[in-house]
DNA sequence: CATGAATGAGATTTCATTCAT
DNA sequence: AATGAATGAAATCTCATTCAT
């Protein structure tokens, strides 16, 4: 309409980071959203990209999620089935590493909205509760186990079921990123994360250990 | 049409028992789909009555929602704010109290549904967060703050930051509900209830516990 | 925002002729769009509802497909069978009269636009080809081929495969209506339907003829 | 990436050829699929060309249709005039080889698909149907009314509407034909497309000959 | 010439809510 | 008081067409 054109182009072919430009969208509507809520416009708009265009990359909203956890999640995994592997040391030492390297990893970015939402939606959407169970939860659980059994066979911590000690210790850690990405908005004043986590695998950690031995045995001393 | 013999009515129904019978059924299916993926007319077949009926007695889902949460927590709730009012004995006894009386009336019940329910559509409901915030979350937390407290000051459980304390106390019980309703139909084999509460609370409070004192310092003895 | 109200209610319940003022006009728009054209919103429109309750009536625009032949060719069948089975008389006179009741209830009907629909949508729609395959085709060669079977016995048709006599016997009248309803509205000039039937009827018996008989031998003689 | 040595260029096509390949693959998807079923993008995956190039020849969907009949059906239709033109002979032996002429050119091969194509879209795509009328229909009829003249003038046939006639004659082939791309598929046994041929122009020209002539008459002699 | 990434309009289906009966 | 028929907005996914490269 108007003579001046100078006019830029609609659109640019980037086709190497588009995906995951669109993965990132993805991982905060879904966070904000959840899966069900999410609009795969609103994910399109935020990655500025046109709602055709993620369908040029993922087939479906289900593929795209899961395209979302393998980008965040198995990586972190992987690197902390490393850490298992290689450590040499007090399983105490070893738990807090891998507490450690979660909190980097995951739960201080915005990967630490998945869990929540795995629980969210997990009921409506079987086919992703498994594919998250099988790739993410399954691996994380044997982790835990492994170190846990170090420490109890070294009498470090004390005999007890192992999947009840592992369910105890990832609660308080697991439950810190669903509240803050669920009902913490209600709160006035919240916890530190930073401190949170500390304390968390601080307390844990007495909890684990063997009469005798443990942060308050030491300190007794 | 015919001249209508000693009619009986076609059905008869005590107005005030209606409104329970729909939100016991409003119950089963939000725990069930959540609250987004509920249908009303799900849980009208559920109660028993048509779909216009529930508009009835509830403005809308969002009411019918707010029913069922303060039908089923709020008097255990109350019952809680009870038992420490009226406890005499060691804050570790209150505890135990507390979280007993919470599984038995709340936790192993269908309520035991709704925190995670809360959890999953908070981020969308704000309105409904908020109610369940005020009414229900911010007693609970008063309630373990208080325990913690009369703990704390008799010397039975170390001094720690009171918010930290109680975060770190309830996690691995609404954890293990939330677990329950998400992901656990993914598990092979599962945690008996009854034993992880009781582990649970064990392992809290040798968390908690004073140098010297607490479970293991009694063992020791 | 007038102050005269006297206002019509937005809708009447009129739950038992709903469907079939669906099925009306549903014939119509398929038979004008073809199956996967007609859009759901336009067949409501048609019928005066809105699209929400079309799907009030049927689970799906298949059903709804299915919902119309069967309303519409089912009982034509139904009755050609009828015919067959009470027929007393030549195999000439069993046809004519088979013809002229399928141009009756179906070729002179709005109907009559299924067979071109079916013709093309079955590439795309193998589950509704398969369903007019089985519930009107089958038992239209059925009856066909009982027909000219008779005519065979009886020595008043030539001897011939029965198939192929099948096909040969329905090809002007399927393609008759086929054309109608798809290129005869690039013509201009028709061919007078009646008359055209009728024509079609006795050159097909004068093809089936058993020499020395038929309608020629007939007029020699 | 390196210096480019002698570089072979990574395509040779000459310009002419590419078009028809297109094409062919192009009749091959519409009639597998119908005209609007057909995605540009199947036709230039099978022409081994990108979706782009097919702009590059064709400015649309429907110009690319136009150029598949162009290219198969008007060559069969102006060697089939050719025929008529120069027919020394009877009008049925003028039939038969019309008939085998277009069995040859047209009804064998994969435009043999073509009819059931235009019959199907013809109402959502009058401008394609216009086209199809225009430069293929009319022709044809025109040619079989010529045959069909000659041979009621020479007495061979008897008297009857031409129109009729005409319609009359091609039915049984056209029919087979889109009966073949159809609901044939819904068939557990089929007729042998050449034996029907030949049984339905005998057939045919029974219906048409004059009393005491045709195939009939001679077998009678 | 050729490619294929990007676009965005469009259609089926679902369901909370309304309201005539 | 109770019913359930009717509504219509909303969301995923498809694909002809365009155009930067």
């Amino acid at each position: 309409m108007v003579s001046a054109p100078a006019r830029q182009p609609r659109w640019t072919r980037r086709k190497n980071v588009r995906p995951s430009e669109i993965t990132a969208a993805a991982l905060e509507v879904f966070v904000e959203k959840g899966f069900a809520a999410t609009r795969l416009e609103d994910v399109a708009a935020r990655a500025g990209v046109s709602k055709g265009t993620v369908y040029l990359y993922f087939d479906s909203k289900e593929e795209l999620f899961k395209a979302v956890v393998r980008e965040g999640l198995i990586p972190a995994i992987a690197e902390a089935e490393k850490r298992v592997a290689g450590h040499r040391g007090s399983a105490s030492d070893l738990l807090r590493d891998l507490v450690r390297g979660w909190w980097q990893l995951v739960g201080s970015t915005p990967y630490g909205g998945l869990p929540k939402l795995m629980i969210s939606e997990s009921r409506n959407f079987p086919e992703i509760a498994r594919f998250y169970y099988e790739e993410v939860i399954i691996r994380a659980h044997r982790l835990l186990r492994e170190a846990l059994r170090r420490g109890m066979e070294s009498g470090e911590f004390r005999s007890m079921d192992l999947n009840t000690a592992q369910f105890l210790v990832f609660s308080p850690f697991i439950m810190f990123l669903v509240w803050q990405h669920s009902l913490a908005c209600c709160e006035s004043e919240s916890l530190d994360p930073g401190a949170y986590v500390g304390e968390a695998i601080e307390m844990v950690l007495r909890g684990l250990a063997a009469p005798g031995t443990g942060p308050q045995a030491k300190a007794r001393r």
